[in-house]
DNA sequence: TATGAATGAGCATTCATTCAT
DNA sequence: CATGAATGAATGCTCATTCAT
């Protein structure tokens, strides 16, 4: 006789989930792998700290999971682009002020350890090798060569013109607070002629 | 009257403080505070970690001084600006080729950890509070000013301009290794007409 | 709701702590500060060392609270005086036995050592340049008052003789091992016509 | 064709040896050996710490030297009182004005500090656990002994007597700042009649 | 599922001791 | 004899992780 049915378990188990892993998201996001205490990302997330093991079971797992959330949403976000009429500029210019319009930081940050991080398992480094910089390069570049035609877009290598469009993005969510940020015209100059 | 010369003993202090301190921006920057074991600064200097301390009182001690350091550095390098002879455009061009070329990341990723971790010394927070954002803005306007007017460089804001233009290429250094780097030309783009 | 009752998680914390306090006044007293290590402690009362920070947040916090609950038990034990029947000689006699007699050793030695060493927290010493000494003379003055009155204690300046007196009982617990403890008698004519 | 000659090497030599162990003894006494650190020494006697290795091989041996030299002292003390004049009473007298009056602390706290510390080389703690508290006493009774006969000094067992006399000496010197110094006649009761 | 007591590996820091000069 | 740079063992303290309840 179970006071709690089945269902109801699953749903708070979700939801714990997704409590916990926002939680870490911005935790880590915040102070890095290593800055980051299991302490903290419970504090945040309002639960116990041994709570937190019911869930993932290191702190890596963790971590690794919310890579893999995050290069998840990037791409998915990209995917997006391909439904927006106009042309090929104006997607562009539409997804770089969705970037950097929203709180799409966390996501970059993360990134961005899980690059520059020790204890990282070579599980998500590999995720990242392969993942964001090449998926969101590849997913791009259809549209740049459409601008390119369209004449809206310098000239010259594609895969070295969106790799370097994304390294500047990426650069400018991962510094975050204490940084200029930079208008959306300012960004779009280093890829219009 | 010491058995060793002073100036001797003073030698092998100075080399022995350059040595720690080239070892610990090397660790620091990659590392984060955090991330950055004083075992690893010991390793990487080639000496034991007793040592280290024989210098630096605590980390933050350490980490503080590679901060004061690289602000040095970033001020001293603009300064250089004004000696050089051409166009402002040019000027800019070569202090960008400078900071994109160069072994500049560590000073830029010293400056992002201090600005991003928690045990940083309030003392070093404070340093980079006032110093290189409007340090390096400050400075860099006279020059942007004298580009716009020989109608080498967009016109707008200069504190905007020059505040974008230098978080860009923070961004850049700070990402470092796994990400495109752009070419000069292209960063140039986001401040030439 | 915990899923263990507030209250024995209570009875748990309240008798660990009790544990440590008992196992550090022990090693303290016996060591000093300096010379007390926390895993001294740890092993004393039989947990982890990591336990005690569970409970203790520093060495030195711990070492404050025993100095606290020295200070408590030592002017309790005064307090107690008055409840009791008899001349003011007696009382003084009784009271003199009951430190002779008991293991008050520690509370004698934690006082002593917090006077002496150096990690002291000021806090500490702030509340023992005021209380222990002051504290209990002062409080022994009306009982030593009226045996003079009763004429069985020496005449002379009161708080003179009790500082002394404080003193004397003092120094003998403070000893310890290895010295011939006096009996009652011999220090009760320090006092005594 | 040595500048200075050996005599004069000597001389060096006992001075700083002396202003080594006149430092050690101050610094032990009041902060206990674990407490005291060689760099305190070195820096009580003015010297670097790399000079107090020359003297004394270890800190062990540097407090071992500094006990014999303490116990030495006391028993030379006692054996002065033979050569006065006076009754029994008198000598007894005159060695606890003596003991009190003066700055004879160090040499009880160093004895006490060996006591009660763990460092300590077992041939220091032998050589306490035989000599001051016997030697002092057995040297006393003579004294004490005459003192009964004269019928100044109460009845009873002359090695409790004595035994008692020196704890109380003993604590009082031990217990040192922050205690009232009891006077001279406050300790004589504990033996006269 | 949820909590927090408990453990122990790991890291910052101190300090006795050694040794080249 | 004298100095202080250098080492590393030891110690305070933190924090990931486990587990009884």
């Amino acid at each position: 006789m179970p006071p709690i049915s089945g269902e109801q378990l699953n749903q708070i188990r979700d939801e714990r989930r997704e409590q916990i892993i926002q939680a870490a998201a911005k935790v880590f996001a915040k102070r890095g792998i290593a800055g980051t205490k299991m302490s903290m990302v419970a504090a945040e997330a309002g639960i116990s700290h041994g709570l937190v093991y019911h869930y993932f079971k290191t702190k890596n797992e963790l971590f690794t999971t919310l890579i893999q959330g995050a290069i998840e949403a990037s791409i998915s976000s990209i995917e997006g682009l391909n439904r927006i009429q106009g042309s090929a500029l104006e997607k562009i210019r539409l997804l770089t002020k969705h970037i950097l319009d929203q709180e799409k930081a966390p996501y970059f940050m993360l990134i961005y350890q899980a690059n520059h991080s020790d204890g990282v398992p070579e599980e998500a480094k590999q995720l990242l090798r392969e993942y964001p910089q090449q998926a969101y390069i590849e997913r791009l570049l259809p549209t740049f060569r459409d601008g390119q035609l369209e004449g809206d877009i310098v000239e010259g290598d594609l895969v070295n013109l969106v790799g370097s469009y994304f390294t500047i993005l990426s650069g400018i969510m991962v510094l975050g607070e204490g940084y200029h940020i930079p208008e959306l015209e300012f960004v779009m100059r280093t890829i219009t002629k």
